[in-house]
DNA sequence: AACCAGGACGTGA
DNA sequence: TCACGTCATGGT
């Protein structure tokens, strides 16, 4: 079982995934599961602007082991306040910025981390981030870090993820111990390395996940 | 009604 | 390094 036939027997069965979801553009994804939505099915000119970019950045941060929905709450509880931009959240005070996002949960936490990340970005004046200056902000980690270069700015990092561990253990590719890079590693040698790719890679790992890795035992129909 | 979700950080060994 | 506790809402 290569990665490129997992990839293949996902895109077949789900087809393309059109991530990151975005709140100002309507789901047509005909695979997805339960509340998702933003989805821009088989078309990769996202983000298409400064606003679209930071607000990939922000899911990114409140998605930090949480479901969808709730971020989808919280961003538009942003939106509708319209502070969903740098500006926007550091003219909030912390406390105000986390009863907004209180729905994403570790709302205090969030909230921190939204301001930090937001006077970052206003410092890149525009410039693609590094990931090494994007790991030092403050709540911004491995995995939150390759999904902003991935989704936000078009760069081919590959995102690993729980469900990547899960999948990828289960069918014995990857250890249950191995650490964010060495499993990121694992998956650049042996996909091409493609933006279309590796933002379908990642969502469509995420889909087969939300299928089928929900409950132990996993029983998965389509990878062994 | 426990269990978990598209993690990251701080701490003590 | 590494294992563990903490942060917290909402769906199943």
């Amino acid at each position: 079982m290569t990665l490129t036939h997992i990839y293949e027997t996902l895109f077949g069965a789900y087809g393309p995934q059109g991530w990151w979801p975005l709140l100002g553009v309507a789901g047509t994804n005909p695979t997805k599961t339960g509340a998702i939505r933003g989805y821009h099915v088989g078309d990769y000119s996202f983000p298409r602007n400064d606003a679209e970019r930071f607000e990939i950045c922000a899911g990114a941060i409140l998605t930090q082991n949480t479901a969808w929905p709730n971020v989808e709450r919280a961003l538009r509880a942003l939106a509708d306040r319209n502070v969903l931009s740098p500006q926007g959240v550091l003219s909030l005070a912390q406390p105000d910025l986390a009863t907004l996002i209180r729905a994403s949960g570790y709302f205090n936490a969030k909230a921190r981390k939204l301001r930090e990340f937001a006077a970052f970005y206003t410092g890149l004046a525009g410039q693609v981030p590094t990931r090494a200056a994007l790991l030092d902000v403050w709540g911004v980690g491995p995995e939150t870090a390759d999904s902003m270069l991935l989704y936000a700015y078009g760069q081919e990092e590959m995102v690993v993820d729980a469900y990547t561990r899960r999948i990828l253990g289960h069918l014995r590719l990857v250890k249950p111990v191995a650490d964010y890079d060495t499993v990121k590693r694992f998956c650049a040698r042996r996909l091409p390395c493609d933006l279309v790719v590796y933002q379908e890679f990642h969502a469509l790992l995420v889909e087969h996940a939300k299928r089928h890795y929900q409950r132990m035992p996993y029983a998965d129909p389509l990878l062994r």
